[in-house]
DNA sequence: ATAAACCCTATAAAATATGTAGGCTTTATA
DNA sequence: TATAAAGCCTACATATTTTATAGGGTTTAT
């Protein structure tokens, strides 16, 4: 299941987007519409700040704007970043590869074969499906 | 990511998929085949067998079997019942639903729409793909 | 100068996942 | 029939991760 942390980043890009007339938002008002706590999606507005998808102005007056057109930003960027690998093991992931401690053998593991399998069929997906799919709605 | 409970519930299933022709098979070895705690994966088995995928003989000499063709367990079955939801989200579970507190409307949701399609994706796979598959390499 | 707003790091609290303990019951067999 | 082997069961302990809070720093409009 996607975290706290995700779900929170995903409702905020979505309210930016759907705010991109006004010049900034605050963070209040996004965590407000929402009932997420001030706090915590402050922190999480700065990493997707940090990793280029939003801009903001500091100051009376400032807030966050989105930085990039909704179309080019996958859901699969915001939730490795927020959440780590989309993959259902390590071994099978692509951007957080690990060998799974209690495998014999990756190369003879039917596990593995499978799991490969859900990876590319849910990126084929998250991938493909930006923030601007979901605004449509 | 899969929980180890669910990892070692399907290494164990595969162990004792490969072992069909013994009678039965101890704990003892499945643990120590994958270097897992005897006793976190007797609770597993345990857990396995009150699903009725496996039977199980006391005493001396006993231990567990599978009490079903590979081919009739689902892996989506061995997941739900370690790690619950498969689904990203509580508001896509099939099995597991509950609504989003941060989600004002399920309905107009676009992140539910895309999640709805991931779900339907991964449990395609999950769903066909059964112990029999594993084993199979 | 002041207040509004984001920036940053550290810490705390809560929840979940993982692992342990220990006694109970059942059964083969010497 | 005593013994040892093996699963059954429940509760507890530990570790890890997630979620949330705290508090001061910096920037900027007015």
């Amino acid at each position: 299941m996607l975290s706290k942390k995700t779900k929170y980043a995903l409702h905020a890009l979505t309210y930016l987007g759907k705010h991109r007339d006004e010049k900034t938002v605050l963070i209040h008002d996004i965590a407000e519409e929402h009932g997420i706590s001030h706090k915590f999606l402050e922190n999480i507005l700065l990493e997707l700040k940090k990793a280029g998808m939003l801009g903001s102005k500091k100051g009376k007056g400032g807030g966050y704007y989105l930085i990039k057109d909704p179309k080019d930003i996958p859901l699969s960027k915001v939730i490795r970043l927020l959440d780590g690998p989309i993959a259902m093991l390590p071994c099978v992931s692509l951007n957080y590869y690990e060998p799974c401690d209690e495998c014999k053998d990756e190369a003879t593991c039917g596990i593995n074969k499978v799991m490969i399998q859900v990876r590319d069929e849910t990126l084929k997906i998250l991938e493909n499906k930006t923030l601007a799919d979901i605004l449509k709605t």
